[in-house]
DNA sequence: CCCGTTTTTCTCCATGTGTAGACGAAAGGG
DNA sequence: CCCTTTCGTCTACACATGGAGAAAAACGGG
């Protein structure tokens, strides 16, 4: 039998190694020889583990939400309500270092799945898990009484959605280094109104 | 003397079809032979009116800028407080064909931006404009008693700009025909809130 | 009608890209 | 110890892109 290599952990580590790249040079200096050299890899190695670059872009964006939505979970462990959605949104904001490496990848994904399909879904996905969980911790709130606000779930989930989302922007190519501190007093006004 | 031809305009023309194409195929497919075909032109042409390519998409973009904040001022005139809010906003948000198109070329306009200085710079001005007008704003409407929220006007403000970016991102990539009545009720029941 | 200037066209080239395929290397089982 | 199977390397290639430059055309004035 021949040589035994763990093919999942293998694309694992390239998918993580091409993210890294997009978040640091961009998108556009991403290739396919950046991302084998920074491996220390030959250019055909690829070819074992991922058919074309799009597979390769492709799953590797799926790993940068896996890994924000499993954080998230860990820390929302035994947290519900207010509490809870203050954590969600701290944790997908980019406020600490690791959340703004997600989201100089993030910005490159959406002006890609403008012209895939299939990058497109991905998206989609990931935002209707988002929005499922923003409302079941939305009606945590009102069942334990700390969310008061008469604005309806749905339009604060959307309200939610579109500022982290738009935070994402702000904080990555604003100059200013105040956003670190201006994006936490944002959130957090906006937090402490929906408990009155 | 030779030929007369208007510079400016030619400029402008050559601008706009290339945006027009970014939203239409994305930005990748839009390449300068794309561009020069769509116009009818040869590929050399450009050469008059554009030193490269960089300088063509940076002021391409910069006219789609222009274009939704000349229309925001038009729509703004005479409106003060939250009226004038609800437009401001109304405006930007993709609800209309015109702002959809806006939103498809924006996208790609952040990517590149982030490996891009002069591109990051025209759009930190951008964001200094709108943050400067949406205080005017707010300043006008707790004047006239129209704005009485208890949360400090630099967080609105942050939260207002987030909102309007992130729901570009959702209208365009979201695969749901509802969010756009969505997006409106979204925005409204926020700036209702505002009035308390 | 001719001429000088500008604009436009066309051809060409260097470069970088994704991808394919042949060859060598490694590794574990018989 | 060998041999089959997989993995990795290297070279090559087709192709598109941005850009440069010479030739031609268009245009307005003398």
């Amino acid at each position: 039998m021949p040589k035994k290599v763990d093919h999942q952990q293998r694309r694992a580590e390239i998918a993580d190694t091409t993210w890294r790249l997009i978040a640091e040079r961009g998108i556009d200096a991403t290739t396919m020889r950046a991302i084998t050299d920074a491996l220390g890899m030959a250019n055909g190695a690829l070819k074992h583990y991922f058919p074309d670059k799009n597979a390769l872009v492709k799953t590797a964006f799926v790993r940068v939400f896996d890994n924000t939505n499993t954080r998230i979970q860990q820390r929302l462990a035994g947290l519900t309500g207010l509490a809870a959605l203050r954590v969600f949104c701290q944790e997908v904001m980019p406020a600490e270092d690791v959340t703004e490496l997600e989201a100089r990848v993030v910005l490159p994904f959406w002006q890609r799945a403008l012209a895939d399909a299939q990058l497109e879904e991905v998206w989609a996905e990931a935002m209707a898990q988002w929005r499922q969980q923003l409302r079941r911790i939305l009606a945590e709130g009102r069942e334990e009484g700390t969310i008061r606000t008469p604005v309806a779930d749905d339009a604060l989930v959307e309200q939610l959605l579109a500022m982290l989302n738009g935070a994402q922007v702000l904080a990555v190519l604003g100059p200013d280094e105040t956003t670190r501190e201006t994006q936490q007093a944002m959130i957090e006004s906006y937090l402490d109104n929906l408990g009155r």
